[in-house]
DNA sequence: GCGCTGGTTGTTTGCGTAAACATCGATCAG
DNA sequence: CTGATCGATGTTTACGCAAACAACCAGCGC
């Protein structure tokens, strides 16, 4: 799923094998010495099979060591009953932590997920993952893209199967769920301004991220109509160690007494360069993250973040895109999953 | 996959409504005015298509927005191309480091990955997913257990499938591949003692995993070997929660110098615990964690900690399992992937 | 002109399963 | 004793696709 461990193109070649003949229900009905259709009844639990016979069908399957096929099957009821899951990275928490609320929902409506992973984060990664959806034994797709590759030429190709998609912009053609990043961010900076603060230092997210940009144009949105400066911002990659390198620029920056970082991780970098820096946090800088991974009650000092609700966007997700798998035509729109702010130890008014 | 969130039987209950009739190669054929075989052709870039044919074909593809059913292809073929993935959390961030490994190197291989979520961390629960395994779609299935439920009577049931299991001790009967937890163990700490500290606390991982089993015992013989005092051992979720609760009563503890956490993020809750009761990591206490998040480099002070390879054991289960459906039979047995101890700053010689 | 070659397209067939329908035998009411 | 009924089981068929084989048509050398 990183970059570079994989490569959508060193697939290897469709070598077909003969397939290697499993054992099907023709082998268990020939050695139970019955029908075929007797071991498909006894296979679903099907009632009208007399007890003597339902033991030597199910004996001859254990002697051969008979498994269903799916394949089969799926042919005959024309589902899978499995959702696909389009991603670029788990690494990220926000990701990982989506697919989990994905899997859970899907799980609980019996649909089990496939994970498409984008070799390469570019439109032919993108492609890829596309193409090789046709492929897959799926009934639906979930993408879940942090970054800005899912544009109109692009996006019009998985015709035909129902989708949905996780944090992105285009609401207007797709089904679209997302965090409610403007509104969280808002709180964000608002509790910070509230406190007293001057204004709010900003680390963002990597730009090819839809999530960060909306933070960092919320974030500066926000200072504007309160009419104050809006500083320079730093730019992360979402890791703790972009966070840190941000902090100790931050640390020298004469006014600097708030920050919002686009993420906890980020935030918990920041923290550790100011505590290098000898700046006691809340007492001289405030921090804010994004995200409330569970960790962030464990940092020192135990953050104050926004906390996004990575379940209920599953849930979002699973039902509205099997909604459409149902046929229950549904129109395209957003669905915005609201935050909120927890506010723990990391802020406090400035200094005198 | 989280237990309160899923229930295994709570299934939809299997309506097989009429299937939704989809294109199918016959309506592409028909509108083109071809064979289905030629549509088969232009579907899978076979060469002996002439030019106009194949443009009309495809065009009529695009008007009735076929997709191919990849339930009747692998019918044909024998094979899903798909490997499933058993397992109960993703929250752990080895499990879903593991996972991400194992779908980087799958779709290397031209395998995609279905999650088999387990409802409930119950043998009825690991039972569920092996029943819900024939329904799938898959050609083998890796198994992500960090819990003691796979023994002989439960691991005995999918017969017939080819099989690989992380994190286990039935190395005997089953293809296993784990990270060398022993080793890793006994680097942290021979590193503490080596240090000079006069014995090692541990904060263990939850009773039912068994690598939280094996990181304490060697920890206690490592101890034992060196006719060194075995501590009391405190008894952690993975949670960096259930770490600050070990940290607050083992800063009161007196001759408390040196603590093995079992994973990283409970260390994370060690330093927060002994930030607050004022003890300075490395000066007063040293931490030592296991597992080498990213993030381990921006903790307060910066964790030392055993290097955990997930890639590589993703690496391994993909090509064992894979070895399994290639080419049938391979003999049970261990893979080891090994550790390294990676120190930082949050250990050093216990205070004079 | 004839048959041959090679490239393009069509036809037949079967993958494993389960619904629909057919059959068979036993039981039982009249 | 007969025929209706019903439960257990077997037979046929179709799901969508692609391999194997067959048919067809050009172009070519002789």
């Amino acid at each position: 799923m990183t970059a570079e461990s994989t490569s959508g193109t060193s697939r290897q070649p469709a070598v077909r094998r003969a397939p290697a003949r499993r054992v099907s229900m023709a082998d268990v009905a020939r050695l139970a010495g019955v029908s075929a259709q007797t071991v498909s009844r006894v296979s679903n639990g099907h009632p009208s099979v007399v007890g003597s016979t339902r033991e030597q069908v199910l004996d001859a399957m254990r002697r051969l060591g008979y498994r269903p096929n799916s394949a089969a099957r799926a042919l005959k009821y024309g589902e899978f009953r499995t959702i696909g899951v389009i991603l670029f990275t788990l690494s990220s928490v926000g990701n990982s932590r989506t697919l989990e609320a994905i899997v859970d929902h899907a799980a609980h409506e019996g649909y089990a997920i496939t994970l498409i992973p984008v070799a390469v984060p570019t439109q032919d990664g993108v492609l890829g993952a596309f193409t090789r959806l046709g492929e897959l034994a799926v009934d639906a797709v979930i993408v879940i893209m942090e970054v800005h590759l899912l544009d109109a030429a692009t996006m019009t190709l998985p015709l035909g199967i129902p989708a949905v998609i996780v944090d992105s912009n285009g609401g207007d053609r797709y089904t679209v769920v997302d965090t409610d990043q403007a509104d969280g961010t808002r709180q964000a900076v608002r509790h910070l301004l509230d406190l007293g603060h001057r204004t709010v230092w900003h680390v963002a997210g990597p730009e090819d991220s839809y999530a960060a940009e909306r933070r960092a144009e919320t974030w500066r949105a926000t200072l504007t109509e309160a009419g104050l400066p809006v500083p320079a911002m730093a730019r992360g990659d979402w890791s703790a160690d972009s966070g840190y390198r941000a902090g100790l620029a931050l640390a020298d920056e004469p006014g600097c007494t708030a920050v919002f970082a686009a993420n906890d991780q980020m935030a918990l970098g920041l923290l550790r360069a100011f505590h290098e820096k000898g700046k006691v946090v809340p007492r001289d800088v405030s921090v804010v993250g994004f995200d409330d991974i569970t960790d962030a009650t464990s940092f020192i000092p135990p953050l104050t973040t926004v906390h996004q609700d990575f379940t209920e966007v599953g849930r979002h997700c699973v039902e509205r895109v099997l909604r459409q798998v149902h046929h229950r035509r549904t129109k395209p729109g957003t669905t915005l999953v609201p935050t909120r702010l927890v506010v723990r130890s990391s802020t406090a008014p400035p200094p005198a």
